[in-house]
DNA sequence: AATATTTAGGACAAGTGAATCCTATTTGCA
DNA sequence: TGCAAATAGGATTCACTTGTCCTAAATATT
């Protein structure tokens, strides 16, 4: 698994509000009912996400969570690493600490490039190069779409 | 992280074997001892292996585990379909189950093609392309080399 | 002011991966 | 044949991730 169950949860959620239309605050609740995550898991997820700067949120009723930026300047790369750090971007295939040019591990030369087109990746994609397609009906961000 | 710990180990012990120039019957405990590996979790990993045909074993003394094949016919990507499984170059990056052509996630046109290049380069790059490299002094395998 | 609604945050429980332990079995050698 | 050395495999422990529960704090509404 390359991302955490959290950070699935995490970008699923990010992309979900990003699609969503209003903008005013969600309640967690409608969007854990909305992607099929257990409520409490997420609330701890968006929890954190809101201690790194990436949503706001707001108390009582009326309340929720709300992107703390415009969706175009939240890049993908942003919520993994509030949620798993930046390893996946960053670290040896094999484990290696202190795996680099100096004293590389025998795949490093492979490793090195491929893992940079992951972190490019995350990298240049942002929620509103990705909110379009959320908000047509040939994507999904549930496993089954809530209404059918 | 993308490999799991008992997957990086399962590479770097491999990647051991097909480094030595003998190329007779190693000790679990010669390579666990030269990688700064727990003895017991490697023990239980080459078990694996050795089931999925990656290695072979012989008990009793001058026993040990080798290559079940010539290194340049193991690709990586077996060694790490035995122990993790091919999720990692098959599994959608949101863990959505079915995500694919029909009905994919608002990442997949992004994702696939990454996800495509990481199973190339497991699949491309075999242990006896490396091989040499390990036995040659500037890349490592441990986290600290044996001797100094 | 009182109340209902919602997030904040700590403590707890369950599940999975990481690592250990112990016994059985195989094998080489004296 | 007996012994020592090594893997095989099940059971167990430990740690971390996943998931739940409960109380406190904030906020909108009446």
């Amino acid at each position: 698994m390359l991302l955490s169950r959290a950070c699935e949860y995490g970008l699923r959620a990010a992309l979900y509000l990003a699609a969503t239309p209003d903008a005013g605050y969600v309640a967690i609740r409608t969007v854990s009912d909305a992607l099929g995550i257990p409520y409490p898991f997420l609330a701890k997820i968006v929890q954190t996400l809101a201690q790194h700067g990436v949503l706001t949120s707001s108390r009582g009723p009326a309340g929720g969570i709300a992107l703390a930026r415009q969706a175009s300047q939240i890049p993908l790369r942003e919520i993994v690493a509030a949620i798993d750090g930046d390893g996946v971007f960053t670290q040896c295939v094999l484990g290696l600490p202190g795996c680099g040019e100096q004293k590389p591990c025998p795949l490093h030369e492979q490793w090195a490039p491929t893992r940079e087109r992951i972190r490019r990746m995350f990298d240049d994609v942002s929620l509103a190069s990705l909110a379009e397609r959320v908000r047509s009906d040939d994507f999904r961000l549930a496993v089954l779409l809530p209404e059918s």
